[in-house]
DNA sequence: TATATTAGTTTGTATCACGTACTACGTCAA
DNA sequence: TTGACGTAGTACGTGATACAAACTAATATA
């Protein structure tokens, strides 16, 4: 039986689940090549990207990395020790939380490291046509969206 | 200036690339959801995926998964702890050598592995129709395919 | 045979993630 | 006001992951 349209049968799915582990991890390979080559682990990459436009708590970060906040506390560390980012007061509101800032040097990171990823994602999907990019990037969106996912590099819209 | 068809420019590029990251971010939070049911890492999974049609040895292992291959020692070591995996000699052939191989625990974690993902993944797509799943589905292959990339959980045909 | 290569392990280092326990600050109610 | 409770963040211990370098043993090759 070969695979003919409309098919929703276990060889469909079983070929869609491969297709999108797959997809996932070959993403996730390019990215920790990229942050590879600034010494830096994917979760760090994480971190300053979402630093990007905002100035989040411990825990806020937490919430939106998925992770436990002593998790984050460490990882902040490690961050901070690279001068990636620093801990800042909040001005007087709240004695016991801090702002997790971007350092300039931090900053530049993460302009660039988006740079390169998107040139990196461009490369992989060169053989698709601009209509078919469209098409596929707009399906991944609202397969995401529809999960009700928190965003990880790239906050969109920070209305 | 909105966002309509065939525009190739950087908008349409930075959609794209959010996309897919956030997709291949999505699906290893399912991945990962689901191996932690099973009390084991995203990369144990990798292995015995690795193992369901292949008896390989450390190095072949540390190229699959892209690893170097004293982490797979490694990683082999703790799978085999958990009675997931055995280290069989080679018949003979080569001294040095050992082969990998799942025991009756690892194969039936690998296999009930599978159908839980496939489930996963189904339900992340539910709200595409299956005509867009299957074209989903194919993009999603090519890109994987053209990028010449080594599979990792979902080992493909053994022919 | 002598040398080089290969398969695999071991050791040391760094990161990551978790849970628990702890400190310090805030909030709320009696 | 003060005492109980909740919250933000840190510290510590554990285990897993990954790497590089050094090592052993077996195999290839000159």
């Amino acid at each position: 039986m070969t695979e003919h349209a409309g098919t929703t049968n276990r060889a469909a799915t079983a070929n869609l689940t491969d297709a999108l582990v797959e997809l996932s991890f070959l993403i996730q390979a390019t990215l920790a090549r990229i942050a590879n080559d600034y010494e830096v682990s994917l979760t760090q990459v994480r971190l300053i990207g979402i630093l990007r436009d905002r100035e989040p708590g411990i825990v806020e970060l937490a919430d939106v990395l998925n992770l436990d906040k002593s998790s984050v506390s460490g990882l902040v560390d490690r961050a901070q020790r690279r001068g990636l980012v620093e801990r800042a007061s909040t001005k007087g509101t709240d004695g016991r939380a801090i702002r997790v800032v971007l350092t300039a040097h931090g900053r530049t990171m993460a302009t660039q490291f988006a740079e390169r990823v998107a040139e990196a994602i461009a490369e992989l999907v060169k053989d698709l046509t601009p209509a078919q990019r469209e098409r596929f990037a707009s399906q991944a969106a609202r397969i995401v969206t529809a999960s009700g996912m928190s965003r990880s590099l790239e906050p969109p819209q920070t209305r």
